[in-house]
DNA sequence: TTGAGTTACGAAAACGTAATAGTGTTGAAA
DNA sequence: TTTCAACACTATTACGTTTTCGTAACTCAA
C-alpha cells in the first residue's frame, strides 16, 4: 500500500527543491530542460497527481458545489440533479448532495456543514419546512459571506439571488384550459398544502383559467392534500360528485392516485373523467392508461442552474455585480390517453 | 459582503497568537479562564466555525464519501443514496456524487478525480461499459493507494473488497417458484444483457427454478433486452406464443412494457399472464393492475454499505486487517396483482 | 576587469488549522 | 538565595500546493 507521492517526496527523491518540482511539472521554462524531463518523467512514473484539498487550500476555491435538496427518491429532483451533474462536470466540478427530507433543521444544518470551505456555491430547493417557517436566515447569512446561491423550483421572494422555475400559474393555466377546450365543464384541482410556493402558483392558475372562460370558481372542487397516504379516502369522497368530468393534479403521484380511485367507483378515464398531472415523470408514461402531463424540464431547469452558478463563480474574481436574474424554464404539455 | 473569520483575524483583533485562539475554543486549560472565556465570546460572535478543507489537509481525511454509480434518474439507485446518506450524516460525514451514465470513461476520470484527497473512501456500483470490458485497474488502483472501496450491486469478484449485494440467484429462484406453485406452466423469462452481473445471476435463478421442478428449459423463453426503447416489438413477439402464461421479467420497466403490450393484443393479467418483476419501485405500485415484486432495498443497501466503509475508515487508523466481507441483503416477494 | 544580463534553481510565504514544544513570569519549597 | 513547578501564553511545525522573490553562477559586451 504506496500512499499517494507528494511534491516533496519526489523532491527528496531526485534531490531538488519542491519549488523546482512544481515548476517543472508546469512546464515552467525557469527550469532547464534536462531537470524538466527527468522530473516530469519520475512524476508520471509514480502517477503523481496534485492533491485536490492543498489546492483548495491554496486557491481558496474547491471547484465543488453544494446541492441541497427536500428528496432524492424523486424523479423531478432527480433529473435536476442528473442536469446539474452534466454542466458541473463539464466544467470541472463536482458536485456533494445533501438532502434536507423537507426537514428546516437538517437543511440549515447541512448548509453550514457545506457552507465551511466544503464548497463554491450553492443550487437548492427550498424544504416544506423552511417554506412554512419562512425563515431563511441561513440563507443570508451564507450569501453575506460572499458565496453564490441558486435556488430552483421551491424558491422565495425573500431572498435576493439567482433562480430557475418554471412559470407555474401560466402552466396550470395552459393545462386548465385544455381541458375546457375539451368540452369538460366541471374541473376539480388536487393540491398540497399553501405554503409549498408551487402549489400556491398553480392553484392561481388553475381558478384563473376557470374565470377567464367564464366558469364560476367553487371552494369545494380544491381539495388540499397533505399526506399522500391518506390521500384516497379525500378524493374518493370528492369523485362522489358525479358532475366532475375533468380533473387537475398538482403532481403524478394524485393523478394515479385519481385514477385508480375513480376506475375503482366505475369512472372511465379519459371518458368520465379526464385527468391531468403537473410533473412529466415515469409514472405518467407507464401508468395505464397513460397520463396527459405539463412537462418540466428537471434537466433544463439542472443545467441552467448550473450554468448560472458556474458563471457567477467564474467572473467573480473580476467584477462584483449583483444582478440576480430569475430565468424561467419553458413548460408543454404531453397529451397523453388519460385526456381523449 | 464579509468573508468568514480565521483564527488569524480573531487572534489579530484580540491581540492574543493563534494558538491561543485555537485552544481557547477547544475549551484547553492550558489558557487562562479570561482570556478564554473573551475569546470564545468574541469567536461566538463573529460566527467562527473552523474551516473544513484546512482540517482535511491537516488531518488527511475529509469526512467525506464519494458515491460513483451508474445513474441517477432510477428508482433504486436513488434509494441507496438515500440510504447511504442517512448513514453517513449520523456519523458526521458528507457525500459527494458522481455519475458514470454507464461510461467506462467517465467512472475512471470520477474515480481519478476524487481520489486525489477529495474523499476518504467509495461506495460504487460498476457501470454497464465496465462491466463489459472487465477492466477494473482504476479501482485496483484506488485500493492500492490505501483507499477503501465497498461495491454494491453491480460488484466483481474481480475485486477484493467490501461489497454488498443481494441473493440475485436466489431471489430469482423464489419468485419462479412462486409462478410454478400457481400452477404455471410456460414461463418466460425477459432480462438484459449477459455483462451486467446481476442480469446473469438472476437468469441462472430462473434456470434452477425450472429445473427443479422438472420443468424443460427452453432457450428461446429467455430474452435479452439491450435497449429499453426498441423492446416492446420483442416482447411483442414473444407473446404470440399463446401457451405463455407467466412472465419474469428482471426489471420493474420490462415488466411494465409486458403488461401494456398483453393488454394491447388482448391478454389479461394476470388471468391469462402472470407477471413477476425484480426491483420494488414506484411503477409497480403505481401501475394497473399493480405487479408483484422482488424488493429489493435499496435504503438498506445503502445503510449497510455506509455503515462498512465507515467502519473501516475509523477502525484503520488502529489496525489494518484486510478480511473483506460481502453482505447479503434480504429480500423478499411482494405480492401484488399482476399474480393472482 | 567590471557591470549588466541571463540561466537555473532554491527559500520562503501563504492558504487555515491543531498539536508539540518551547518561554517567561510568578510563587513556593528547599 | 536558589530551584523547581505551575501557569499562561507563544513559536513552530506540519498538512501539500503554488508563487514571488532572491541569488548564485555564468556569459558577454564595454
Amino acid at each position: 500500500m504506496k500512499r499517494k507521492i507528494t511534491l516533496k517526496q519526489i523532491a527528496k527523491e531526485l534531490d531538488v527543491s519542491i519549488s523546482t518540482v512544481s515548476k517543472s511539472l508546469r512546464n515552467s521554462l525557469e527550469i532547464g530542460e534536462e531537470t524538466r524531463l527527468k522530473v516530469q518523467a519520475f512524476a508520471k512514473f509514480y502517477n503523481y497527481k496534485p492533491n485536490n484539498i492543498a489546492l483548495s487550500l491554496k486557491n481558496r476555491k474547491t471547484k465543488t458545489i453544494g446541492i441541497i435538496i427536500p428528496e432524492i427518491v424523486h424523479y423531478f429532483f432527480s433529473t435536476v440533479i442528473n442536469g446539474i451533474e452534466q454542466v458541473a462536470n463539464e466544467h470541472g466540478y463536482s458536485v456533494i448532495i445533501c438532502l434536507s427530507d423537507d426537514s428546516f433543521d437538517k437543511e440549515v444544518l447541512n448548509m453550514e456543514m457545506l457552507a465551511n470551505g466544503s464548497i463554491d456555491g450553492f443550487i437548492m430547493s427550498l424544504s416544506k419546512e423552511t417554506q412554512f417557517r419562512a425563515d431563511f436566515h441561513h440563507i443570508t447569512e451564507v450569501i453575506n459571506q460572499g458565496m453564490p446561491v441558486v435556488m430552483f423550483d421551491r424558491v422565495t421572494n425573500d431572498i435576493l439571488c439567482d433562480k430557475v422555475i418554471i412559470d407555474d400559474k401560466a402552466a396550470a393555466y395552459e393545462a386548465v384550459q385544455s381541458l375546457i377546450d375539451k368540452g369538460r365543464k366541471k374541473i376539480a384541482l388536487v393540491t398540497t398544502v399553501d405554503y409549498v410556493s408551487v402549489g400556491k402558483l398553480r392553484t392561481d392558475g388553475y381558478i384563473k383559467a376557470l374565470l377567464d372562460n367564464g366558469i364560476p370558481f367553487n371552494e369545494h372542487l380544491i381539495i388540499k392534500i397533505e399526506d399522500i397516504d391518506t390521500c384516497e379516502i379525500t378524493i374518493g369522497k370528492l369523485l362522489e360528485d358525479k358532475a366532475i368530468d375533468a380533473v387537475f393534479a398538482v403532481n403524478e403521484l394524485f393523478a394515479v392516485t385519481i385514477i385508480k380511485t375513480a376506475s375503482k367507483i366505475g369512472l372511465s378515464v379519459p371518458k368520465d373523467l379526464a385527468v391531468i398531472a403537473f410533473t412529466d415523470g415515469i409514472i405518467s408514461k407507464y401508468s395505464t392508461p397513460t397520463i396527459t402531463t405539463v412537462s418540466q424540464s428537471g434537466i433544463k431547469m439542472g443545467n441552467k442552474a448550473a450554468k448560472m452558478l458556474i458563471e457567477r463563480l467564474e467572473s467573480e474574481e473580476t467584477d462584483e455585480d449583483e444582478n440576480y436574474k430569475t430565468e424561467v424554464i419553458e413548460t408543454h404539455l404531453i397529451e397523453r390517453e388519460s385526456t381523449n
